[in-house]
DNA sequence: TTGAAAGCGCTAACAA
DNA sequence: TTGTTAGCGCTTTCAA
């Protein structure tokens, strides 16, 4: 059923028809009801590829992640979609497995499809990576940092000083044996981490020691035994930062099953503040990151770019904050039900 | 840049340029080298819209779900998205937050996009909720169950058997007191799960109480409350066979606020097992739902219905095990490093 | 092996 | 207020 069809049914031109979809208040109010009773009868759609032959834009933006299944995107995600849902927008959710050939063949699949805007979150693709998007025209907009400057519009945090305050509360609250588990190169913001962690230790006068850093994937698998190793040497540490929640937990087992106390033995802060953090025992004292709000605030970013026309970049830097519980050995217990 | 300007550049008609993309083995060598050298520093990208106005199919699928942000969903998402890609098909993710109005709103919306099928995760809808959906002969799966019977192919796995078979194992190591926490009809498959327990509680003679019975919404907060219930009823359950792992954590915070044991005072089993489950302190024992495996095989029911053309329904059940771990009371440790 | 031209379903400029 | 019609960028039939 087409909109040929739809007029003839109606007795008026396809003309007339198109304005009741796009224009309802040019249209006489008895024409119109006769045109929407026939459309709502035959159940007529019009054909999405023949509007999109004649509009600019497609009410789609492309979402690309690393990995859906970590609750860092998932959370992002969402706050991108309710912005965009609001919007009227539509998404194409892209995981690229953290498989940066993947992640290339979304971004020219995504600027095929004529999307209107694209969101990466936490990239670690080089700017020519990105070509394809560019050439079109597309905006882009970056969630959550990305391991090159890529003259983009993004929305992050401060990597750096929330690293910086999370090893500072550590120094605070009385150790100086302060190790860090670092993230590897897939997180594209585990340089910037590390050098909040340095920058904390500068600070108090505490030596930094190569044998308290330990680099490893963001899993939990890695980090048991990173924290593992970490504690059979010689003079282990007191106290544990580790790049990420997910890590984190790995890392709080690895304690256990040397059959050490949290926070007694070894306090730990982990990174991120996903729901989990929370659930484990002790509970996980970490950073806050506003992951909704930032999925929120990159979808906000893009529709700017995408409405206005102009490209003026912007850098939108949300604040973190720590979520002290139990895992770093703070006296009293900030209560929270869960 | 369009067909046209290609042409012209290359020297060749529209239908030339048409046939290297979409025929390259009817044109000359020569030809055809010259063109694509053309499309190549041209960076020329076949416009999506004029294409789909030709094409019956758009290579794209609408994966609709009750919410991203939680584990159950996302690992389905993962399955869907790894089938999709190696196909080269493309997705829509619509999250329709729990709530009915906007899940009817996105197929519609889909329908209108000519999506080529959809996949409709744990759905609650009625029959006439997919009328735009059907009407457009866009194949459908259901995967995770739903509410009612919608006559379309579907994934799922028997939750009755499954929660029969949590409800079994509490009875074998001794359990004669067990409440049930049931989640309420935000989940699809909750009344299936009640079933099993009841049938579970009736093969080993034992009487359903009505007061170890309690209904709450899949979440932790309210898992937590409807447990600090149960626990101050007169004869307090000794073990509790919650719906899901997401609620069995509120639970467990709930016994433990309670200063009892687990599993020494209160046993319990989840559902689903969800990465959580093995990180909570004492690792939670629960039904494995191959949540990944429902995503994948609800993904190529899909391709098999839009590829064969026929539409043959199908009813795929998946098998679930018991993850034996530490909160049910279980001797043994079943050994797993995390 | 190639080109000319019709047509996919829609929108909007222009005319009435 | 409505209709006629050109054109969006592509594919494909038919003819050369």
């Amino acid at each position: 059923m087409n909109i040929r069809e739809i007029a003839k049914a109606a007795g008026v031109s396809v003309a007339t028809v198109s304005r009741v979809l796009n224009h309802p208040e040019t249209v006489a109010e008895n024409t119109k009801k006769k045109v929407q009773r026939i459309m709502e009868e035959e159940e007529y759609t019009p054909n999405w590829f023949a509007r999109g032959l004649n509009f600019a834009n497609t009410n789609t933006i492309g979402l690309v992640i690393p990995q859906l299944v970590d609750p860092v995107y998932s959370e992002i995600v969402k706050g991108v979609e309710d912005v965009a849902t609001r919007k009227g927008y539509i998404i194409f959710l892209c995981d690229f497995a953290n498989d940066q050939t993947l992640e290339k063949m979304y971004f020219e699949q995504l600027a095929r499809r004529r999307i209107d805007g694209l969101i990466a979150v936490s990239t670690r693709a080089e700017s020519k990576i990105f070509d394809t998007v560019t050439e079109n025209n597309i905006p882009i907009v970056l969630v959550g940092g990305s391991s090159h400057d890529l003259g983009f519009s993004m929305v992050k945090v401060n990597y750096r000083e929330a690293a910086a305050d999370a090893t500072r509360h550590l120094i605070n609250i009385g150790y100086r044996k302060i190790a860090m588990i670092c993230s590897d190169h897939t997180d594209p913001n585990s340089e910037e981490k590390l050098q909040g962690y340095r920058l904390a230790l500068h600070e108090a006068g505490i030596l930094f020691r190569e044998e308290y850093l330990k680099i490893a994937e963001d899993k939990m698998e890695t980090a048991y035994l990173a924290a593992k190793k970490l504690l059979e040497i010689e003079e282990p540490p007191e106290a544990m930062f580790v790049a990420t929640d997910n890590m984190a937990i790995g890392v709080m087992d690895a304690v256990k099953d040397k059959d050490l106390k949290i926070p007694e033995d070894v306090a730990i802060v982990g990174f991120d503040n996903i729901q989990i953090s929370k659930m484990v025992e002790p509970r996980l004292t970490t950073v806050d990151i506003p992951l909704h709000k930032l999925g929120v605030y990159g979808a906000r970013l893009l529709f700017d770019l995408i409405e206005s026309d102009v490209s003026e970049k912007q850098q939108i830097v949300l604040q973190t904050k720590m979520k002290i519980r139990k895992s770093c050995g703070h006296k009293e217990r900030i209560g929270e039900l869960f």
